[in-house]
DNA sequence: TTTATCCTCCAAAACGTTTTGGAACTGATT
DNA sequence: AATCAGTTCCAAAACGTTTTGGAGGATAAA
């Protein structure tokens, strides 16, 4: 590997000036810049990004922390979606990507500090934190710029970017309410995850402005897991025959919902309409095919790096972005002639 | 952040002998080492990797470069299953992983190895990179260690991981054979793809075997694309009506196939049985649900990681490794009854 | 007592950059 | 002739580690 004192040596001029002709400084002369330029070229050399963090301190390497970065999650490819997003990003403003990935196993070995110190990062995106997770509180204490999705906190150094739940949840609750469903039952995610209580709030929310009592047996949680989900609308549609729709907070869940209901021989959508949340793939392709509310997982990783980078560059914008859904009407849902 | 030399003081003692004692040498009294770890602690004292790197000339570091990182991808998750693999096994042996994304665009800009060196990777695992893809002959020439992910090419410093494809090719057509059918086409990939040449192999040996001769105009290229396959096989059925089975090279293109078919107004599978290529997520909630040969995508991503580091340090093994397949029986694939 | 051996420790060099604070020249202005 | 202002260059320090090649002292063996 050729170095910048093979260039400065073969071009017969010191170190110093290789590095200021390179990095586009003007107290050099043009015709000295281009013969370095070629020297170093010719060389085949490219600076040792190693050795340039080293002594500027700064290594333009943003990682993206996921917990739980699981083949399972090819189901709703939220996470790959997300690393997209983050990956683009981050190509377009000249940062690194190194990916992270812990589990509790992981994580008693390793604090959150060293894990981004190690690494050498500048600053995290956090993404598939539940709220009642240690690294949480370490993230706060931390001065690592970080950018949380998915969970809406705020600090000097923190940020974060998430989804409006509440209004998609709503929009999907007031569109089976508008088929004519009374009876709209809900199957929820899990307690530990801001999402899931922001997507109630919506759905509750459709409900008041319709004055439709809440009734707080209509509302299961399913995990977030498509088994889990099944079995839960089993039970609840077995309660509660009444029943002829359901706001599922994730797609995933909706296609365990599905599944339950053609077990116990309802025909779909005709006997149960569902909305989903989410629009992964799987939702154009199930049968009936799924309404639901689309989020932009691409997007939510996209902005992320954007407000990473400004936090890092030190640019006094917001730290925050909430993006908006999108209704995607498809088979699941239909009018109520019960 | 604390440096060496804060231990190294505050311990009363030099930094190599605070270098010597976290490192675990024997030539350090047990009872300074001790206080040095106290005192390291103390200081929340962790090393700073790049300085290690820049000195060690290692930066136990691998790269996963990927070619073309779209979001598209979800539809398939192979690249993102891969990642999985490629992830926990750097994990447990203790690499970091950066993941370096290319597209042409970017490929004018910076050739491999500038990538590679610029990032300071120690060998990097190619996924999803075609045969004529211009980097594949840089890889070839340069030094850098590497594995291929479905390219069986083997040097120095390059090995591969890959799936058995015909044989899984075969199995597919063997299915279709065993149950009656007699005019089988295959919608396969592009020619750019040692798969696809792999998995034709497959399915003419098949054929072969049954002494069915074997008819060009059978098999059209559906690029691994759903759109184009849905036109492929429309056009493909039209002109030969008697084809009663079809054997895709991705389950993907399978999901274009059936649409095809089911816009023709055929029946399936009883009107056309299909067999796909990768058991993707979608493949087992379409409908008909898709039979199909499994691939292990985690697992290549896995055993490409394990390659690599044997390479990385010196260990004299195999520097390939091909991964049976599995065949998946769903409802898409019957007898035949023509 | 001398010599050899072991145990602990350390100063200095090295890794490949960037940055600081001038130096040396040229040409223009007084 | 002296001063000033550019322009173009450079030596040396700094970044935070690891490694090399001993040094010094204590103990054991002669």
């Amino acid at each position: 590997m050729a170095t910048i004192r093979d260039v400065a040596k073969k071009a017969g001029v010191s170190v110093t000036t290789v590095s200021r002709a390179l990095n586009g400084y003007s107290d050099v002369n043009e015709k000295t810049r281009e013969k370095i330029k070629m020297i170093a070229q010719e060389l085949n050399y490219s600076p040792s990004l190693l050795a340039r963090s080293l002594v500027m301190k700064k290594t333009k390497t943003i990682g993206l922390l996921v917990s739980g970065l699981r083949i399972e999650g090819s189901k709703d490819n939220f996470t790959f979606e997300v690393l997209c997003g983050v990956n683009d990003c981050a190509g377009e403003l000249g940062y690194e990507l190194v990916l992270i990935s812990t589990d509790s196993k992981k994580q008693q070995e390793k604090t959150y500090n060293q894990l981004c110190k190690e690494r050498k990062v500048e600053g995290v995106i956090l993404q598939g934190i539940k709220t009642d997770d240690p690294y949480l509180d370490e993230v706060l204490k931390s001065d690592i710029p970080c950018i949380l999705i998915d969970i809406p906190i705020e600090s000097d150094s923190v940020g974060y970017v998430t989804t409006n739940n509440k209004d998609g949840a709503q929009t999907a609750v007031e569109h089976l309410l508008n088929l004519g469903h009374k009876h709209i039952a809900m199957i929820n995610g899990h307690s530990q995850a801001f999402v899931s209580r922001e997507r109630l709030a919506g759905y509750q929310a459709a409900l008041m402005k319709k004055n439709i009592p809440f009734n707080e047996s209509y509302v299961v949680n399913g995990a977030f897991l498509e088994d889990t989900a099944e079995r839960e609308t089993a039970k609840l549609l077995k309660a509660h025959p009444e029943i002829s729709a359901l706001f599922c907070a994730s797609d995933l869940m909706a296609m365990g919902a599905i599944r339950a209901a053609k077990k116990m021989g309802k025909t779909l959508p005709k006997e149960l309409s569902i909305v989903g949340f989410d629009n992964i793939i799987l939702s154009a392709y199930s049968t009936p095919s799924l309404s639901t509310i689309a989020q932009d997982r691409y997007k939510l990783g996209f902005e992320a790096t954007k407000l990473l980078t400004n936090l890092l560059e030190g640019k006094e914008v917001e730290k925050n972005k909430v993006l908006q859904t999108t209704f995607i009407k498809r088979e699941s849902s239909i009018e109520n002639h019960g």
